[in-house]
DNA sequence: GGGCGGCGATACCGCAGCGGTATCACCGTA
DNA sequence: TACGGTGATACCGCTGCGGTATCGCCGCCC
């Protein structure tokens, strides 16, 4: 399956036998196995490389949801083992309000547990939940999906658009989408997909908020952000509001299913302090 | 991993081996082993049996889950190989017409594709879409669960009790929950659990909706079911609304992360249908 | 109290199956 | 036509899994 998963994401034999530290041949012969055993073809060999059928798209995506329901297995695990505890991942330097409600809710409430929490770059707080490394995570949609999650949303707002100081909309009220869309010198920053890959195109690739205040302060890039963050802003980067950007909503999340008692807790600090 | 969930479920080396179809030691082996990679004791090993640790039951749980993930993703393959088609599976005998709406705003939508429908005892909707035998189910909240699943409310009402058509309650307007508790004579119906099994009691086990009916015309159990379930009642079971029983929403669900052009389509109708 | 039965752990063995090297068959290109 | 690069095949060696036999431990019951 790990050996499937990585065939289908180079779509070569060797050089996916090479990142997993194995020579060609065996690895041709366990995908043959593999397809033989579920009776369909998965891979289209063409003499020059190889492509994935239908089926093997959907393999692709399954395979890597079922590995990482075993990796996340094994780390709940060990987890488990180890001292009582919750840990929650938060996308560093956003939200910080809310995390202090629900911190002190929780903390208020009935036997709470230590929560160490783990400020992650961005986009890694699902990455992270999903990997079975922390119990929860903040969440933003539509910026995370929360997809084969269970999920208690705590807050919606708007978005605003941070500009440079000195940029011509900098002084207007508000501001549509479609102004920001090609904004000639000013290319939309780039943040990294769900695999940690940034999509093409000429502007900087974002690892977290500081960085995004200071590009924008730099003239370099601006960004669309939720009302909140403007909390934390640099005196350098002009704020306005955005008419028509869809409105992000701060989610609490965590593996379903989940029958930790610690856990539990959280979740209702979060409904009685947000009124669920 | 499927080694720890038999002797997790069995609780008991021997049974789980016979039940792996292999011998004891070996498994015993595997186990052990599997604790050292993970670092962590799964089971206290009592001379009379076993036990689960608390890291045990996270990783019973979790690994449940990783096994019908990896199954899952064996079964949607499989599917995916051969001809085009959805497969929903609904419990048989209830939500006809909300059913009939679906295949028709379906049907009537751009590029249908032929619908297998799957019609299932009590509760085994979940289980099939679980893993990974259906393309979607029509649930039924709370008695089934969504977690973990991507869902669209598609109808919500409230419940009724079925009685025999002599009963003393049978002629009441109205009911509470309190009042059915405990019925003289009349012992609650007893339903299956997730993995299948049914709860200890003195009731009859349910397996399908007609046969309740006629268990309750018999006298023998009454039931609490949603409102729309009188539209197929037998002349000889007497209907009372249920005050204080909890709403029940019937829900189309399906497989998060789904990438099904037609799954896209029956998600698409169900919202227009219903006004999502 | 001693023998017995049932539990999981350990010792040892045999072989299936996985991964390695060498090589082939095919195809596009120079 | 020769060459480089692709995935498939042939064959081999060894690791590791599962099997049988046995142990050590504990509770039970005559």
């Amino acid at each position: 399956m790990r050996y499937f998963v990585a065939v289908a994401e180079e779509l070569h034999f060797g050089r996916a036998a090479r990142r997993l530290g194995m020579a060609q041949p065996p690895l041709s012969r366990a995908i043959a196995q593999l397809e033989r055993r579920l009776g369909t073809v998965l891979l289209e060999r063409d003499s020059r490389g190889v492509a994935l059928t239908d089926a093997g798209q959907v393999l692709l995506h399954e395979g890597r949801t079922a590995l990482a329901a075993v990796a996340a297995a094994e780390a709940r695990t060990r987890r488990a083992g180890r001292p009582p505890g919750l840990v929650l991942a938060s996308k560093a330097g956003a939200s910080t309000d809310l995390l202090a409600v629900l911190l002190d809710a929780y903390a208020a409430g009935p036997d709470p547990v230590p929560v160490d929490l783990r400020l992650c770059r961005v986009g890694e707080q699902e990455r992270l939940l999903r990997a079975g490394e922390v119990d929860a995570a903040l969440l933003h949609v539509p910026f995370n999906s929360t997809a084969g999650l269970d999920s208690e949303e705590l807050h919606t707002e708007g978005q605003v658009a941070l500009l440079p100081a000195g940029h011509p909309l900098a002084a207007r009220s508000t501001v549509r989408m479609a102004e920001l869309a090609e904004l000639p010198g000013l290319p939309a920053p780039r943040f990294p997909r769900h695999d940690g890959s940034f999509p093409e195109g000429a502007g900087p690739e974002i690892h977290d908020h500081s960085q995004l205040g200071q590009l924008v302060a730099l003239g370099r890039t601006f960004a669309v952000l939720p009302d909140s963050s403007r909390s934390q802003l640099r005196p350098d980067v002009a704020v306005v509001p955005v008419l028509d950007a869809p409105p992000v909503t701060s989610v609490l999340a965590w593996a379903p299913g989940s029958t930790s008692r610690a856990l539990a807790g959280l979740v209702r600090a979060a409904i009685g302090a947000f009124g669920g």
